[in-house]
DNA sequence: TATACCATGTCAGGAAGATGTCAGCTTTAT
DNA sequence: ATAAAGCTGACATCTTCCTGACATGGTATA
């Protein structure tokens, strides 16, 4: 388990390096969300151990570009305050658990235990369709072993009918997926997702099938 | 079926509502534990939504008192995230279901069609006419497992006779059913899409019979 | 900071499909 | 046999959907 923690306070950062060193998980520390960026593009953790109270770009923005570029890493944020705000804005800013300060080793290290089990317990969780692998650990697809390059929106929808095959989809149903409560977007926006989709999968047995009037069906074709 | 939301965060209760609604299953909505207590003590419901995030009394407090004082209502738990504890806190204090947000309303829907059906003894959401199966949640129909490519119309009006087997339909019923005050039709355009239908159900056991001067009479043949 | 780049939404025009109308034919009741 | 009701093929119209082009906003790069 490599993991990396994200603190600006260099007692407590060097007390939790310490504790998990003796716990026989080392992880690596960094002070500033710069040199997160930098490491986790650098290196590949299972974990991040991430303060969200950071001097200069907020913990929240590295969580949320980190998403925003489709990386789904572990993240466990350590915060301050116990507000709620904080607590829910981290959870949905894609953090898969939080602690609050001040907080007891033991803890920690068990909840990065089960994030980490968590992550592996799902790792060899393949969808397959005919010549198409999706990957649900990685959110990655491959036709014939060639991995499609597939923008964010056009995976959550491929995963979105991945997981209801042989279901008929709304626009509802899938905006409902897509695009939070208050986002404005035109029903095209997901024509033209869809568009994009098919494009990508055209050599795939993957078939998505319009239904008029009522939505979308996507199918293996044999 | 009759629901009721304990949701504190009205754009979402209302997003819910909707979705319901149009679902065909409206729902009430209270945004307290304390509304929630008095609407389930006045009113008789099959089925609570009910979100453990609220302020003041928490839903878990709710949750626990109605299973001590002996009420065995479906509870559906919705939670802010997979927090393990949250999760087995609410089954432990006696939810049926529990779901993390964010989801999808259409596995809302599904969740509480299924705890409703557990209720019921009822084996599924689907209309069994001999070899043609109607699915009310996907509005979908199979004949002998052969998914039937219905237009909207030839689906609305499938679905009104599947809700009126061995009664007598008119041509004015239909007319009500599937057109709006204003639309512009003639008695013609049911005659033609009833054709239709019937080309799509040939191999089907769903026979529509004339009753000529009268209406229409949708019967399992056998 | 300025620039280029990329993902994604919007727009508009066109293609494909659904549905109503008409007209002529078939069936049914008397 | 006749008239009324219903059925259906052909067509016109209107919707829905698709997709290329462009706009926008955010992110990386110099």
């Amino acid at each position: 388990m490599r993991m990396l923690l994200i603190e600006d306070n260099d007692s407590l950062a060097q007390s939790i390096q310490v504790y998990f060193h003796n716990e026989g998980h080392p992880l690596d520390w960094v002070n500033s969300v710069e040199k997160a960026r930098s490491s986790v593009s650098l290196e590949s953790f299972d974990l991040l151990i991430l303060d969200i109270n950071l001097p200069g770009a907020s913990g929240f923005q590295l969580l949320q570009s980190l998403r925003a570029n489709g990386n789904r890493i572990p993240v466990l944020v350590l915060t301050a305050r116990t507000e709620i705000d904080d607590r829910v804005s981290a959870l949905d800013f894609g953090a898969d658990d939080y602690l609050a300060k001040p907080f007891d080793f033991r803890e920690l290290a068990a909840r990065c235990r089960a994030l980490y089990r968590r992550e592996r317990g799902k790792a060899s969780n393949d969808i397959l369709c005919g010549n198409l692998v999706y990957d649900l650990a990685t959110h990655s697809a491959t036709v014939n072993g060639r991995l499609l390059e597939l923008r964010q929106r056009e995976r959550q929808l491929l995963e979105l009918f991945l997981k209801n095959l042989d279901r008929v989809l709304t626009k509802d149903d899938i905006s409902n997926r897509l695009y939070d409560f208050n986002e404005a977007y035109t029903p095209n926006a997901i024509e033209q997702t869809l568009t994009r989709l098919r494009k990508q999968l055209a050599n795939s047995s993957l078939i998505i099938k319009t239904i008029r009037g009522l939505g979308y069906l996507a199918h293996v074709d044999d």
